[in-house]
Formats: C-alpha cells, sequence, structure tokens
DNA sequence: TTGAAAGCGTTACCAG
DNA sequence: CTGGTAACGCTTTCAA
C-alpha cells in the first residue's frame, strides 16, 4: 500500500498536520522538524492524492480545453500552447474533441461542475453554442473564437477585419476575381450580422460567417460586383473537402484570380487541386490563408496569410481563466488579439 | 451550494446508498425507488463529485497521454485518436508533452501515481527513456513508439523493415543515390542495434537510428557502398530544421536521385527546400516520407510515404493499457502494427 | 509552532 | 431490497 500523510507523520513522530505544512510550505515550520519529516517523506516515497486533495479543496489543479477538431494542424498549434503555457501555472489540461458530437460540449461542461477540472476553454463548434448558452449555472468558461454571447469571457480576433484586409490585399496585387473557400453551407443571401442559427454552420464556427462578411465588405468598397459563384462552400474545413469542391469548380469555371482560403488547411487542399488541374500558382491563380500553421511556410509555394500571436492569445485565455476562477462573479471580458498579413509567395504578383 | 448524494437521499427519502445504486445502477432497485430518486436527482441538477468517487474508488477514469511535441501533425493525430477512442471506454484523456523537458515524464508518472490517471501512454523521448527504466514502482504504462525495454507493454511498428522496404521501392523505380533525411545528430559509425545513450537522440527516440538500420541495409543488399554524404542529420524532426539541413545541403553538392524522409513533417519541410534551390520534383530528385499523415496527400507533389493504421495502433495501445490496469502484474507484452508504402507523384518516374 | 479531530462527497460493508 | 456507518487521504479549524 501506498504511503500517507499518516504514515509519514508517524515515521516522523509528528502530527498530520504538520506533514501538511511541510509539504504546502505555507506555514513556518521549525528546521528541525522540517528536516525529520521530509526525511521521512523520501523514506517511505509518499505521493499525496490528488483525488483526496481535490476533494478537500474543491480544485482539481486541472483545466479542459475543449475543441472542434483535433486533428487540424491550427488545433495542434492551441494544444500545443495551451499545455506548455497551463503547465507554467501548475495546471494539467485534460482535452476533449466536440465536432463529432456536439454534446460533448455538456459533458464537459458537466465535468467541470463535477470539480474533475477547474475550469474550461472552449472553442464551441455551433453559431448557437448550445452548452454555453443553455446550462443554467456555468463553471469558469472562457470561449476561444467568435461568437456573440457576453455570459463568458472570450478571447478572439477580429474576423471581419482580417478577412477584408486579406481581400484588400489581393485587390492591391491588381487580382480582381477573387474567390473565396470555406463559407458555410447555406450561403446566407444577406450580409447582415444577424444570427444564422441551427447546426448547419458546422465548419468553423461563426468565423466562416464572418470572414464571409470582411471578403464581402472589401469587394464592395472596391465597387466590384458580388459574385456567388465565386463563394466555393465547405462543410468542413479539412484538405480533403477543399480540394474536392475546388477541384469540382475548375472543371466548370474558369480559374479565378485569386482565390482566399479561409483556412490554411484548406489553402493546403487547394493548392494541391490546383496543382492536379495544371493550375499554376500564383501565375495563374494566387493563394492566400489563414492562421499562419507552421506549415504554411512549406508549402508550394510558401502560402500568403493571415497571423496572429498565438502565444498572446492563449496567455490571454489562461489569463480571463484564472480570473473566473479566482472570482466566479467576475464580469466577462473580451480581449481582441491583434493580426497581420504575411505575404509570401503564393500571391505574389 | 450544490447538492450531494445526501441531498439528494433526504429528498427522495432513501438513504445515500440507496442513491448512489441508482446512480451506479449495478445492484436491483425497486422501479418505485429508482423513479423517486431520479426525481429528486432531476430536480437538484445533482451533478457527481468526481474527486470523491476518485478517492473512494482508487480510480479517476482519465489516462496521461504523453508525446514529445504537441506540434508535429503526427502528434495532432495520434491524440485525435487517442481522445475520441478513450472516450468510448469511458476515459477522459490529460495530455502532456515531454520534448522540452524530459522530466515531464516523471511528473506524469507521479501523477499516475498520485491516482489522478489510471493509467499512461507514453512515448519516450530519449532512448534511455529514463522515467520507465528508473522508477522504482510503476503504475499502468504502456510505451508508444520503439525502444528497448521489457519492463511495459508497447505498440510499435517494424521501423527497421519500414525504412528498408522504403528504400528498396525507391531503388525499383531505378534511384540509386538516395538520401536520407533526419538520422540522429551523432552519426555512429556502427550499425548495430547497440543502444546509443544519453540525450543527443532526441529526434524521433529510436525511430532515427532504427531507420537508418533498415535504409542501410536495404543499400547493402543492392550492393550499393555506403555514403556518409547522403545522410542527412537533423536534431529536431521539423519542417524547420529539414528545410534549413537540406537547403544547406544543396548548396554543395548534387542534389541526390531521392530523399527519403524519416518523417512526413520532414519531407515538408525537404520539399519546400527543393522549390526554393528549383530543384523538380521528382523529375530532378524523387522524395519519400514517412506517417501519411493526412496532408501528405496533398503536397506538391503529392508524397509517397509509410503507411499504418492509425486506428489499430492506438486501439492497440488502449487494449494493453486495459490489461495493466485490470491487473498490474500481466507479463508485458509487445505489439506490433503493420505497415505499407503508399507510392504517390514524389517518388514517380 | 504543533496536535487532535472534524469533514469534504462517495461508495462498500454488514445489518436489517 | 434498503439503511446506517465507516472509510478513502487530505486539509483546516480550534486548542494547546
Amino acid at each position: 500500500m501506498r504511503a500517507t500523510v499518516k504514515d509519514v507523520a508517524k515515521l516522523a513522530g509528528v502530527s498530520p498536520k504538520t506533514v501538511s505544512n511541510v509539504i504546502n510550505g505555507v506555514v513556518f515550520v521549525r528546521p528541525e522538524t522540517r528536516e525529520r519529516v521530509e526525511h521521512a517523506l523520501q523514506e517511505l516515497d509518499y505521493v499525496p492524492n490528488l483525488s483526496a486533495r481535490g476533494l478537500r479543496n474543491g480544485r482539481s489543479g486541472m483545466i479542459g480545453l475543449a475543441l472542434p477538431d483535433l486533428l487540424r494542424p491550427y488545433s495542434a498549434e492551441i494544444t500545443h500552447l495551451v499545455v506548455e503555457l497551463a503547465h507554467q501555472r501548475g495546471w494539467g489540461v485534460q482535452i476533449e474533441q466536440t465536432a463529432a458530437q456536439p454534446d460533448r460540449e455538456f459533458e464537459l461542461l458537466s465535468k467541470a461542475r463535477a470539480n474533475l477540472v477547474d475550469g474550461l476553454i472552449l472553442n464551441p463548434v455551433n453559431l448557437d453554442d448550445s452548452a454555453v448558452t443553455t446550462a443554467e449555472v456555468l463553471p469558469a468558461v472562457v470561449l476561444i473564437g467568435d461568437v456573440d454571447q457576453d455570459r463568458v469571457s472570450q478571447v478572439a480576433i477580429d474576423n471581419v477585419g482580417a478577412a477584408r484586409e486579406m481581400t484588400q490585399h489581393l485587390l492591391d496585387q491588381g487580382f480582381r476575381r477573387i474567390a473565396v473557400v470555406g463559407t458555410p453551407e447555406l450561403p446566407s443571401g444577406a450580409s447582415g450580422t444577424g444570427r444564422v442559427g441551427g447546426s448547419t454552420d458546422a465548419a468553423g464556427t461563426a468565423a466562416a460567417r464572418l470572414r464571409t462578411i470582411g471578403y464581402r465588405e472589401a469587394l464592395e468598397a472596391a465597387g466590384i460586383p458580388h459574385d456567388p459563384d465565386l463563394e466555393i462552400a465547405l462543410d468542413r474545413w479539412s484538405p480533403e473537402g477543399a480540394a474536392v469542391v475546388v477541384g469540382r469548380h475548375l472543371e466548370t469555371h474558369e480559374p479565378p484570380d485569386a482565390l482566399f482560403c479561409f483556412t490554411d488547411t484548406i489553402a493546403f487542399g487547394t493548392l494541391s487541386a490546383l496543382w492536379s488541374a495544371g493550375v499554376a500558382v500564383p501565375q495563374q491563380c494566387a493563394v492566400a490563408g489563414f492562421d499562419n500553421i507552421v506549415d504554411s511556410r512549406f508549402t508550394v509555394p510558401p502560402l500568403t496569410t493571415i497571423d496572429f500571436d498565438r502565444r498572446q492569445f492563449v496567455e490571454a485565455a489562461l489569463d480571463l481563466l484564472a480570473e473566473r476562477m479566482a472570482d466566479k462573479d467576475a464580469k466577462p471580458r473580451r480581449v481582441v488579439v491583434p493580426h497581420r498579413i504575411v505575404s509570401r509567395a503564393s500571391t505574389a504578383r
């Protein structure tokens, strides 16, 4: 059987309380006593039982991270940073994937409420971010990604602005027929900011909608008429999906001057489809992405994309989470992380 | 304050034990009683405290997953599957990253011993897989990736065989000067299977060494002399690193006929370097990878690589883990998952 | 500065 | 089939 505080206390000839004091190092313990206790700890190879500690303290020292799709390299980068930065704060990270079944969000929320995790970083799949808006009583939650709500804290980037700027950048390069890849499956005629309800918006949460808006704004500002044929819808933000829809598009349309993909991952599939169709990038058709994932520097040709400081993004999320964990009634805050365009060969003139 | 079993019991007019019985659904409870209890559960919005349950049961319902580098897409695919398949068994997944500081392995092991996780899937960084070989008393652990040891269960692929076959495949295509990218930093003159100790072997654990062996075996079998200039070392298996070393290599050497990269991620960097140097793939130099990660289908040109059934791989790891968790003294087993070559345009003749 | 005892929320044992 | 009671291992009052 494993050693407990009691065993250690007995061996050291002190009380459990003293052992606890030594371990947590809050109160001052007489050096002599401390020494004896530390020796006993070593001797018995003591390891604290975290379940017991969690039960007693009401905190588990772990946070949850819920992302729609762990396969996407973007998810990997977020996960990587959350794990690393949470570790610096002494937190462990439990991970969950929600796209497959949106009710996983509920599960995680209830795990949070069940004291298995002290807080939650959630990248909601649906616009109507079900779990968050529905749940009666919420644990400490921070959302990453754009969602219209004000119940919980949130860190995001300016999707509309970034998409507008990228479109403008392409216009500046002299491209006129600019298509986008990754719009929501059901193209909403209007370009308002009203909510699109339901589960059809699986691809990239609200981001798809917001980026579409930015794209249209830039076109409109340039006096370029809006062409539905140049908005290529995608139900899932995967390279497979992108390769298929772009390939199909090229069979029935002239290649546009430029393809603005709503994700680097989409851009990968798009580059592949263009290569298969024998369309030269960027000579015959430029390609841009969004996210600046690591591999976007190494595509052929290297990919122009939107960059934002991922570390700052995640750090902000953890700050907000810490804030909420410390004070459940703290007012929800919203942090917007700046972005910038990284111009590479895929859009060179 | 949140409702506990006691509150529920009081409201339903039964004892806590009965509530527990209803929740866990093991013993038979009179339908009438069950109904009353379930109503009370709903009424009070009861959520079990998992810390308490963990303390009582000695099991937390979570497993740990420790990978060297969460950034690699390969890691993302493994993580994705572990999360999904563990979920099916009712397990949560805590994730940790070990490459940055190898002593994280120790931390995780002790978390396991601290009852925060019931078992551990570990992809060790170093050959001398410190934590596992050193620790006195081990929790349930399964290793993924090739390491010489027999203390714990392990799932792996035949790295030597796969590398040999890929090299052979390239020879069959008519390529003669075949280089590899990703050998260990310190090229060990000998090609034996003896352990290479120390922390210099950071890149890809033992895999780098084993794949080098397979490559050399194939060359030798074909009667092709071994050329140290064609073994390009890499200290970290990243696209950045690969792009740099391959780029540098091309400045001082003629391009080889083919570049066999020990990872798809390395191949991405390599393709990028070749493109920068104006070397056409596969006409002037073929490229092959290893792992068949999702994006390898979408490189330009699509990448020839080694595929293995990742789902089967992870499922095997979970099976072995379950085995160990059920019986601590079960004999360690080793499972080898089959692989195959996927031939794409990057090595076409 | 340290000790004794209580209690966190569950589940298991043993009666009834 | 169900109820009381004890116990998991830790921390935190309160006293000494």
